[in-house]
DNA sequence: TATAAAACTAAGCAGTCGCTTAGGTATTAT
DNA sequence: ATAATACCTAAGCGACTGCTTAGTTTTATA
């Protein structure tokens, strides 16, 4: 038999995510990797296959991450006000993890909007999708609120929750703040 | 003497100005760019200096195209209606002007908010401010407000705007809509 | 019409990109 | 101890990056 693996998968993607999620996908060359990563070139072929491939272990790796605080959020009870904790939850995970800006599932949504890599587009379209349905969940416990009411809300908070992963790179804790508690002021 | 230029430089700035207001900075090449313009790139060293020097002339261009927008904006007497309807024109320039995505200062706004190209920077940070400056006037239109809610709303409708414009290059007019009229709704 | 100035074309610079390959090295079952 | 296995290092592939330079063509003036 043969030598095993000196180093941990795991571990070498969460630095690669790291990376990924400072510098965007296209701005991350694979000699940055390797730096960042501690191992060989060859050694990423040989683990990941390619620099997409890669980067799609590095967003499942960051799901990862923001799991716990996604699952606070789709087991609330509290309709609305779920919402506006997983907007507050959304834009501390940065600071919390390390010195990093915005979202990674956002920058990338953004990063590949008119690009033709189908993979990746697919899996940020499904992403958006999932938590448009988890905002309309939560709105229809408030049973006053008539379908199309309920889909524009959903439509709203959903821009809204994009808008701020964009905003919350460049702009500061108070406009931050500013920002979601008004927003919610109109629901 | 000698021969005169066999192209105008405004009309090659325009079409560079479209190239990387599709593609963004650093995915848009010189090479592109000569095709797109069609004069040599010695043309586009001698006449800008350098990429980012033809990009900056790009941004002039750009904001030379939305200035009747802004202009209308500026020198409306309806407080925050005049706000509300800056956002609808914002998302209409895209399409009136062709087959765009967003608008092209945000973009450039978001792309190199980490980097540390200072001129670029310097000239988004400006942007953005007098667009902060113009939001607190029309909303101080309204005499009722403190200067705490002032503040406030201007910060609100700052990451609502940059948020709208990070938005509109992947949702649809619908999602769009719903979101500007309950962002102003209670306001 | 000869000349000087500027614009033009096209080739090429060093550096970086994602990815591959050759060959040495360490680990393991026999 | 040995042979098989697979990791690891390092060099290098062609294509691309922003930018420059050498050499040619055009044109207004003396």
């Amino acid at each position: 038999m043969a030598r095993a693996k000196q180093y941990n998968e795991l571990e070498v993607v969460e630095k690669a995510m790291a990376l990924f999620w400072r510098n965007g996908y296209e701005n991350t060359s694979v000699r940055m990797l390797e730096k960042e990563m501690g191992i060989n070139q060859f050694s990423i072929y040989a683990s990941f296959g390619s620099k997409q491939g890669l980067f799609l272990e590095s967003l499942s790796c960051y799901k990862r991450k923001v799991n716990s605080m996604f699952e606070n959020f789709r087991n609330g009870t509290n309709g609305l006000q779920d919402i506006k904790q997983f907007f507050y939850d959304s834009v501390q995970v940065p600071e919390t993890l390390g010195d990093f800006k915005g979202c990674l599932l956002t920058n990338t949504y953004n990063e590949f909007a008119e690009a033709e890599d189908q993979i990746i587009n697919t899996q940020m379209v499904e992403f958006m999708s999932s938590i448009k349905q988890l905002f309309i969940e939560k709105i229809q416990k408030d049973k006053s609120k008539d379908e199309q009411t309920v889909l524009q809300q959903a439509n709203y908070l959903l821009l809204a929750k994009h808008g701020l992963a964009a905003a919350s790179r460049v702009n500061d804790k108070q406009e931050i703040a500013d920002f979601i508690e008004l927003t919610f002021k109109n629901l």
